[in-house]
DNA sequence: GATGAATGAGTGTTCATTCAT
DNA sequence: TATGAATGAACACTCATTCAT
């Protein structure tokens, strides 16, 4: 990589971190164009030059974000078949990005669609990890028949809710830290035989 | 109330139920307050008149929805302690005004502190009196031994979810029937002992 | 009309007027709805209160004026049958408003569809008057037999020509006025027999 | 010319070739630089590495044509003296790029005035070369005393009108085919005696 | 000579709120 | 009490031109 594509690669980076950091303050969807670029310390327009719209920014943002803790969760699962030892490291990443997931809950039911199908793809792989997990579960007579999508649904939305609500159950701190527990242990109970 | 008072009253309900209706089309968010006051056929700046401001406006309009809502809860407590059967009442509740709550589900985590703790009052309003019936029934031996904050924060954070994603579960009819079952299984699963 | 709508009618006015003074001056298309704004003396936005976007206010405009010289001419034609004093006075009407028609002939080509067409639908009136006027001069034997609607469009397209072309025809004063015999004399032995 | 010289008058013609495309295509006025560029095969910078501005592009464009056009004019008079053959031939010649002069009508009255005057500059050789061979007309009496630039303001005026409005005379094909026949008709009228 | 990333002023349009009528 | 015209800051996006590489 030349000088030239590195300071444009630096310049889109700038961008992206600045969006980030206003993504997990206030959100992207009440965030002017112009602040975002200012936070960045480049010229408004430029910021059109690195993406062509505010929605190609947005999603940029969340799949960078997205496919990193994509990623992560591949590795837990492959290092332990435990539930609930997958749980918690994933409730653990969660923590890690906590303002940023905090975030996307609130505002993801407010996206456009296109936008909306293409996060909800990424947590529908994370379910696919989960599910084949508890399957095999099943099979082995570890945990009880029952139907794994609407059991994940209640994980998910759970988190969810915590998540979007999070001024709410929260001062400060993390609200996945406060109650960390209690969702293993009732989603475990949910898994019981 | 004399003539003017009623008058100011009728004006305030025809913003109300204006407010209503636009508010489950499309959300009030990203509604102008001249189209509301198009909707309810009197001039923009008589909506001011009523209300200070916008968020006075949704408070009021969500307040009078959840009081009626609160009070068909309460009353269904009375005729039965039979969690599931309560359970399947209250999502029939939900369902009869589900464009209502999906809205609600979609815009409450946006909305300012102040809203949004009003909001959220209300629910655990409900909270209270799923809690004390389930706390009946562990008492009775009934249901296990559990953590009824976390459980209930399950069953709800799960219905907030099918809500504020509507769209993505289902493209049209009511996502509350379709998952109506799931959720009062998995959550007498919770519930189990 | 009570002081409400008097004061809205200044208003719209004071806009029509501004922006008919841009439009001379320097043409509409290049001018921000901003500066017409500023030279109406009313706020930017105000101007979107009485024109729902540029392109209504641009025809608002023209319908206004160019609806004002069609009665005139149509005043014209019934006064008198000859096509010289008829064109004659035509070609002083256009004098008397040089530098609206300057502008609308420059601009003209640049027009959405639409709107051109509603514009040149203004002229095709016109036509029909002249129409009229030679069709009876030919039957009558004054006139040579000619296809008029091509002469007509050496006519108009003569006089476009000038008015779009203005500044490079005279550095200041009237074209039309200028040429004012020329464009009789040529028209005339066009039609002679 | 050594060999930079040569890359250079390359790029240069790659410039002006994509430049006249888009300028018959959709006018140059509404066409950015970038896209010009784009079409050229070359980076937005290197347009103004051989024009200063754009303007300066508009002129070399239009004057590479003119100059062009003039040649074959020139050549075309000294082929004949019949007005009615000239004019045949130059209304086909016309027709050959009428693209290009219908968006050169629309432009002209858009340009700054510098740029204008050195196309009506053009225009005005064109105009010496017709009224040349009038004049002899004239003098060799085939033709009727006439002022002889007002005449030739009938007719440049009328194929303007055609060009700069097009689109409102013919769907698709060509507009000085369509009128081919009147224009001269009309034009040897004027100068029959 | 060629590149292309960066600039920043400028565009038409929206909208919660105010206030004279 | 009700009206609705007026406000003006805010918005996403464009583009001719510059200049470090």
């Amino acid at each position: 990589m030349n000088k030239r594509q590195a300071q444009k690669q630096i310049t889109r980076e700038k961008i992206i971190t600045a969006a980030k950091q206003i993504f997990i303050e206030k959100g992207i969807i009440n965030t002017a164009t112009a602040q975002i670029a200012e936070l960045a310390g480049i010229a408004h327009g430029t910021l059109f030059l690195h993406f062509p719209n505010k929605d190609a920014l947005v999603i940029e943002l969340l799949d960078v974000e997205l496919i990193k803790f994509s990623d992560n969760i591949k590795q837990l699962i492959l290092e332990t078949s435990d539930i609930d030892k997958i749980l918690d490291q994933y409730l653990n990443l969660i923590q890690a990005e906590e303002g940023f997931f905090s975030s996307l809950a609130r505002e993801l039911p407010n996206y456009k669609d296109e936008l909306r199908r293409k996060i909800l793809f990424r947590e529908s792989l994370m379910r696919e990890h989960f599910h084949q997990v508890i399957e095999k579960g099943i099979e082995q007579n570890i945990y009880t028949q029952i139907d794994i999508p609407s059991a994940l649904t209640f994980l998910f939305g759970t988190i969810n809710y915590y998540l979007s609500l999070k001024s709410s159950f929260v001062h400060q701190g993390s609200v996945i830290e406060k109650f960390h527990e209690q969702i293993i242990d009732i989603f475990m109970k949910i898994l019981k035989k």
